[in-house]
RNA sequence: GGGCGAUUAGCGCAGCUGGUUCAGAGCAUCUGCCUUACAAGCAGAGGGUCGGCGGUUCGAAUCCGUCAUCGCCCACCA
């Protein structure tokens, strides 16, 4: 077998995929073996990989394949979500690029171009996945909008309904003039905005009384001029004057208790309304005047109810002016805002206009559009139940989130839970099952109408029919039932997900959902905490009495590396497929892990996937090393053994060290200790000590003994294992190569487990700590002289008690510091230079390389700053309160540093007596 | 307006319930090496008053208070 000198992922990757593929190896079925299970956050179904998927599948493609090899039955169950509004409105703008507009449609007609498009577009960002590695279970790839998971919907909402939490009801919501639907609360998103707040004068109706007003600090009158009297409103939004019903005020406030019982004049509008008193009123807000339109802000629409208001509908769904408003009609309410800034201002009823900084509600999916409060009638889910049964799991930490922090926010949210409109006035997604009953006399579809409405909620029409024909009477026909239009918000589908993944809502109890539910690990990001994880704990405690996941990992936002988000416009997101290409599926899955302590946004870089590459080519260079040996009978050198013993044992450290970082989910640093253990245990030392001589003469290196051969590839399979959930493709190519496999064997799902390491093992760790603390002390004095590593050195060692004194070990420090000798010594020899390794003192003689003074003034420098040190212990030891407080270990830690210290003090005096000679 | 979190080396971070020379690894930087696995590499080195101030304690990066800066979430002040 030829190994070319430098890895090629493109060449490996691919092979390997479709090998486990082939082989079935990331499919699973329930059996007797422990479940492992995560169902993926469904990405839109017309979407494309971008770093964040990147990512979060990372992240649980680690998770998954760590279970695997744990012995785990792992399964990852992937999909996509029909994600309603982001879809329609692709489908729509794709229409209106051919000249077709949605209206001129019927529902069945743009539901298939609505399909057509899902069948062009879906899934290409599973397939994308691939390419990452993601090792789904493919064959179950559902969709949100297939026909298990469409019915699971369906049929949860008509037991909700049934059992009462879902109700329809006039209310004002969200209104997305550009989508023309509603949203929920949590879909809207407040953007803080430079505006301007209009003052405008709303003259005194009833002129012939004259109140008694105010006067100013000059006596003049106010709230007067040549037009009569007038009070100010202060507005952000003047275009909706045409709705005003009222003006309010507060009944404390002084300053305007004059108009008190008056009517005003809405201006321009020329409407005489009343003004009210609430004590919602803020008095010192503005003039402490507010105009009232009912239709357009929830808190007018409260006072309007509280005062018996009329209610005017001054807009139309698209965002124009209605006909209501009598004016303006037809033109888009944004315009209007500057039109009538200036009618109002040449009318004279415009008093002044302020700067003013104001949040604007913003559809989350169409962050260009700003919501308009509306009202209508629309349903919802009473919230309370739910937020009753999805609080107590997370508070008593049954189910765990990571980073803990989110708790708090989980809870808060929880503690002040709004109903939750689910309805959305659009066709692509579930068409709520409810069928009103036409009455024969009107054709009511004013949504804003109070008017009473007669609805039966069922799973066929056939159902409904019979419970209309149970409510109301024989007389109801199948063609006096009319379907909703609407759809169900897209949530409300995927709150189902942990549980209509696995039939659970359409087949309680089936064998899968009682194997593979609850979940075990959710990873996602936490924007969606609401949106989507509370919710799905809801569905889970109210349909399978169980949490639907154990753990919930919260990942970062995905940042350039000058902390930018990631944005089109900005043009800082890299395509994920290229990087994938240029450095390979494992170097970008181990850039990013590198980026990503957990919870914290990441800082993507290149750099980090080039040492992910970087890393693979160490790993697979380490491979040829070790593969290019040849093997004879001799008998294993001892310190061969040995470095085989202290490379095994820090395997095992490494494994409990790095297990007990997967428990928590620090799997960057999880990755950094598989990274380190390669790189520096491994590949620095232990090939290093264990490599056998050049030789020279047959141009190749020398034999190296079986055993220490067979030992060396199970390490290199063992670091496989330890490194394989992180970098998939690379660790199952090399273990492929480390011996001949069956067709169909695979790292991937070869169980491994390591015992913690053991008192032997700790021992000969610490051993090699020193080891290694002598041999860099020895090439620290090569550099810092500048002398060739070929040429050979003589180390001068205490006569008994270090590392070096062992024959085996002594074998290894002279092979890996380029010693020709290592001598014992009471008193080292004149002119070398020296370094401590613990209390030990160790020298080179380096003849008259070495500069004397140079060497007097460092010894001095260390002696100097070991003095303070003692110092220090010293004072400490010398406080009686200390000495008595503190607890006996600590008390003889110090005892012990004040003695180490002492000692090394000596023997750097001696060593500056010795130079001085 | 309320809440949460952060502030440690040039950068992004770790440092668990105060006490091992506790001030840390990685990347970057600097120096020396084309040493027969890897220059996409090896060896070595430098670098921080742990945001400021005050307190608790024998002892504080760690606990408390306060201020500052940044970030996030929630909230109907027009």
């Amino acid at each position: 077998m030829e190994l070319a000198t430098k890895y090629s992922p493109q060449d490996v990757e691919g092979k390997w995929y479709q090998y486990w593929l082939d082989n079935k190896l990331f499919s699973s079925k329930p059996d007797g073996r422990e479940p492992y299970t995560i169902v993926i956050p469904p990405p839109n179904v017309t979407g494309v990989l971008h770093m964040g998927h990147m990512l979060n599948n990372t992240i649980q493609d680690i998770l998954v394949r760590k279970a695997r090899l744990d012995g785990k039955n792992a399964c990852w169950v992937p999909g996509t979500d029909h994600a309603s509004i982001a879809t329609e409105a692709k489908v729509v703008n794709k229409l209106a690029s051919q000249g077709i507009k949605k209206r001129d449609l019927t529902r069945e007609e743009f539901l298939k171009h609505a399909w057509e498009w899902t069948e062009e577009h879906g899934g290409i960002i599973l397939k994308q996945l691939r390419k990452l590695g993601a090792s789904c279970d493919w064959d179950r790839t559902a969709f949100t909008m297939d026909e298990l998971r469409s019915e699971s919907v369906l049929k949860v909402f008509v037991d909700l309904y049934e059992k009462g939490y879902v109700y329809r009801g006039l209310r004002m919501v969200n209104w997305d003039p550009k989508a023309q639907t509603v949203l929920s609360t949590e879909e809207v998103i407040y953007r803080e905005e430079k505006s301007k707040l209009f003052h405008l004068k709303y003259y005194v109706a009833d002129a012939d009384v004259n109140p008694v007003v105010p006067t100013g600090e000059e006596g003049e009158v106010l709230h007067k001029d040549e037009k009569g009297y007038f009070a100010i409103v202060a507005t952000t939004r003047p275009e909706t004057i045409m709705g005003d019903t009222a003006m309010c005020i507060n009944p404390k406030d002084v300053k305007n208790q004059w108009l008190k019982g008056h009517k005003v004049i809405v201006p321009l509008v020329g409407r005489v309304t009343p003004v009210i008193e609430d004590r919602y009123v803020d008095i010192e807000f503005g003039t402490g005047c507010l105009k009232v339109t009912p239709a357009h802000d929830v808190n007018d629409y409260n006072l309007g109810k509280t005062h018996n208001l009329d209610t005017i509908d001054i807009f139309n769904p698209d965002g124009t002016i209605s006909e209501a408003a009598g004016m303006y009609v037809g033109q888009d309410r944004m315009d209007v805002r500057k039109q009538i800034a200036k009618d109002l201002e040449a009318a004279g009823l415009m008093d002044h206009i302020e700067d003013y900084d104001n949040k604007v509600g913003y559809s989350e999916r169409n962050q260009d559009t700003a919501v308009e409060p509306r009202l209508c009638k629309q349903w919802f889910l009473s919230m309370q139940h739910m937020a009753d049964i999805a609080l107590p799991p997370v508070l008593s930490g049954e189910l765990k989130f990571y980073p803990t922090k989110y708790v708090t926010t989980y809870k808060n949210w929880l503690e002040n839970i709004q109903d939750w409109c689910i309805s959305r006035q659009l066709w692509w997604g579930h068409r709520i099952p409810a069928y009103f009953i036409q009455s024969t006399s009107q054709q009511d579809d004013e949504s804003t109408s109070e008017a009473e409405e007669k609805f039966v909620v069922a799973l066929t029409p056939e159902e409904a029919l019979a419970k209309a024909k149970a409510q109301l009477g024989d007389h109801i026909t199948a063609d006096m039932l009319v379907r909703d239009e609407d759809a169900l918000d897209t949530w409300f589908s995927s709150w189902l997900w942990p549980i209509s993944l696995f039939d659970g809502i359409n087949n309680p109890g089936n064998e899968e959902i009682e194997y593979y539910y609850p979940t075990s690990d959710l990873v996602t990001g936490p924007d969606i905490i609401f949106f989507w994880v509370a919710r799905m704990i809801m569905a889970g405690c109210e349909y399978q009495k169980q949490i639907p996941f154990k753990n919930v990992y919260f990942t970062g936002i995905v940042r350039d590396k000058l902390g930018r988000k990631m944005s089109k416009s900005l043009g800082n997101s890299p395509d994920p497929l290229e990087l994938i290409e240029k450095y390979g599926a494992d170097g970008v899955r181990m850039g990013m892990m590198l980026a990503a302590p957990a919870g914290n946004d990441i800082l993507y870089d290149d750099a980090l996937c080039a040492q992910g590459m970087n890393f693979c080519n160490k790993m697979w260079n380490a491979f040829r090393l070790v593969k290019g040996w040849e093997t004879n009978d001799a008998e294993q050198p001892k310190a061969n053994a040995k470095s085989v013993a202290w490379m095994q044992a820090k395997i095992k450290a490494a494994y409990a060290e790095i297990n007990d970082l997967y428990s928590k989910y620090r799997l960057n640093e999880a990755l950094m200790a598989a990274f380190k253990l390669f790189t520096d245990e491994f590949s620095g030392w232990y090939l290093e000590m264990i490599k056998p001589d050049y030789d020279r003469e047959a141009g190749k290196a020398l034999p190296i003994d079986k055993t220490t051969m067979q030992a060396t590839l199970d390490i290199f399979d063992q670091l496989m294992h330890i490194i394989h959930p992180f970098m998939p493709f690379i660790t199952e190519e090399l273990w492929q190569h480390i011996a001949d496999r069956k067709e169909g064997e695979s790292l991937m799902v070869s169980e491994f487990k390591l015992a913690a390491p053991n008192a032997q093992d700790e021992a000969i760790i610490a051993q090699f700590e020193e080891l290694k603390q002598i041999i860099s002390g020895v090439r620290a004095v090569r550099q810092s002289k500048n002398i060739s590593p070929r040429e050979p050195l003589v180390l001068e060692a205490p006569i008994s008690g270090t590392a070096a004194h062992e024959a085996d070990l002594a074998v290894l420090v002279k092979k890996m510091a380029g010693l020709s000798d290592i001598q014992s010594v009471e008193q080292k020899g004149e002119g070398s230079q020296t370094f401590l390794v613990g209390t030990n003192e160790f020298a080179v003689p380096l003849g008259n390389l070495i500069d004397a003074e140079a060497e007097i003034q460092k010894a001095e420098a260390e002696i100097k700053r070991l003095e303070g040190f003692m110092q220090g212990i010293i004072k400490k030891l010398s406080n009686e309160r200390f000495v008595q407080n503190a607890p006996a270990q600590v008390v003889e830690l110090e005892r012990k540093k004040q003695a180490d210290a002492e000692s090394k003090i000596a023997a750097l005096k001696e060593t500056v007596k010795s130079l001085r000679g």
